[in-house]
DNA sequence: ATCTTTGCAAACTTTTTGCACCAAT
DNA sequence: ATTGGTGCAAAAAGTTTGCAAAGAT
C-alpha cells in the first residue's frame, strides 16, 4: 500500500481550495485513491479502496465527492459499457482505449486524436471533448480471439 | 406513421432466418422500428414505438430481442452516458458523434476513422471496433455554450 | 411435437435524493 | 456561527432473470 499524501494529491487539493471548495476526509481519500491508482476506477472501486482506511465513508458520499470534484474540473469520467463509469484525475490528459475482450484500459496521449479532431471540426463542426470518450476495440492480446466477449 | 415491412426490414428478416432464428412479432416489430427510425433509439424508445401497434410486447422482450439480434449480428449498440444504450441496425455501418450539450447523435462514415484506426493498430496493437464507439463532444449549435450540460 | 420466445413480476446494479446531523471554514 | 458535506435509508433508472404459458417451426 502506497503512502498517502503524495505530491500529486497535494497539488490537486491546492486547486480544490483555490476553487473555493472545502477539504473533507472523503475528498482527500478519493483524491488520494485516484492519484495512487495505476488503473482507472469505478465509483464502486473507489468505495472499496477508500473504505479500507475509512470504513464510514459511504458510497453515496463517493458519488457526491466525484460529482463535486468533476464540477471543480479536477476529475473526469468516461463511460464504459454497461453504464459503469470510470473516473480519473484531469491533471494528466489522455484518451482511453477500452478492450472489449478483457476490459483493459489503454491510455494514449491526446495528440493521437489531433487529426481526427481537426477532421471532425472541419467536416461536421463537431468539437470532440478530449479525455472524455473511450474508443472500443480489442487489445493485442485479445485481437486474435474471434468472439466479442460478453458486452451485455 | 410510415408503412411497415419495408425492403430494408425484409432484408434483415431474411438474414435472421438464414442464421437460424425464429421470426416473431416482437422481432419483426423491433426490426421495423429500427429500420424506420431516422435517429437512434434506446430500448425504452423502442418499447414505446413497438407498443403503439403491439401493446402486449413487454420491455423485457425488447431487451431480449435486441440481445438476440445483436448475437445474430443484425443490430449493434453504442453506450452513451448515464447507462443508456442506443441501438441500430448493422446494415449501414457508421460511427457516432454524440453532443454532450443537446444529446444529438451525428453519424459519420466509417472512413473518417480509417487513419486513427491505422495509427492505433500500429502504435498500440489496438484494433478499434467500427460502429461501436461514440465520440463525445459538442455539435455546432452547442459549441459556443460554455458549460457542459448535465452529464450526470 | 419440439424447442424457442414471450409476458409478467420480481430481482439486480448503478446512481441519485431527502433529511437530519456533523464538520470545515 | 454559518454553510456545505456526510451518513443513512430509500427511491430511481436501466437492465436482467425465473418461470410457466404461448408461439414458431
Amino acid at each position: 500500500m502506497a503512502e498517502a499524501g503524495t505530491e500529486r494529491t497535494e497539488r490537486i487539493i491546492e486547486l480544490l481550495r483555490e476553487r473555493g471548495a472545502r477539504l473533507t476526509n472523503a475528498r482527500r481519500a478519493v483524491i488520494d485513491a485516484l492519484a495512487m491508482a495505476r488503473s482507472h476506477l469505478t465509483a464502486d472501486d473507489l468505495g472499496v479502496l477508500v473504505q479500507q482506511s475509512a470504513p464510514d465513508i459511504h458510497i453515496s458520499t463517493i458519488y457526491r465527492t466525484l460529482d463535486a470534484l468533476e464540477h471543480l474540473g479536477l476529475v473526469d469520467h468516461v463511460h464504459l459499457g454497461h453504464g459503469r463509469a470510470i473516473y480519473h484525475l484531469t491533471d494528466q490528459p489522455h484518451q482511453h482505449l477500452v478492450c472489449e475482450g478483457c476490459g483493459a484500459v489503454v491510455e494514449v496521449p491526446d495528440s493521437t486524436f489531433a487529426q481526427l479532431a481537426d477532421q471532425l471540426r472541419q467536416g461536421y463542426s463537431f468539437t470532440i471533448r478530449p479525455s472524455h470518450f473511450a474508443v472500443l476495440g480489442r487489445c493485442a492480446d485479445c485481437a486474435g480471439v474471434g468472439k466479442i466477449a460478453s458486452d451485455h
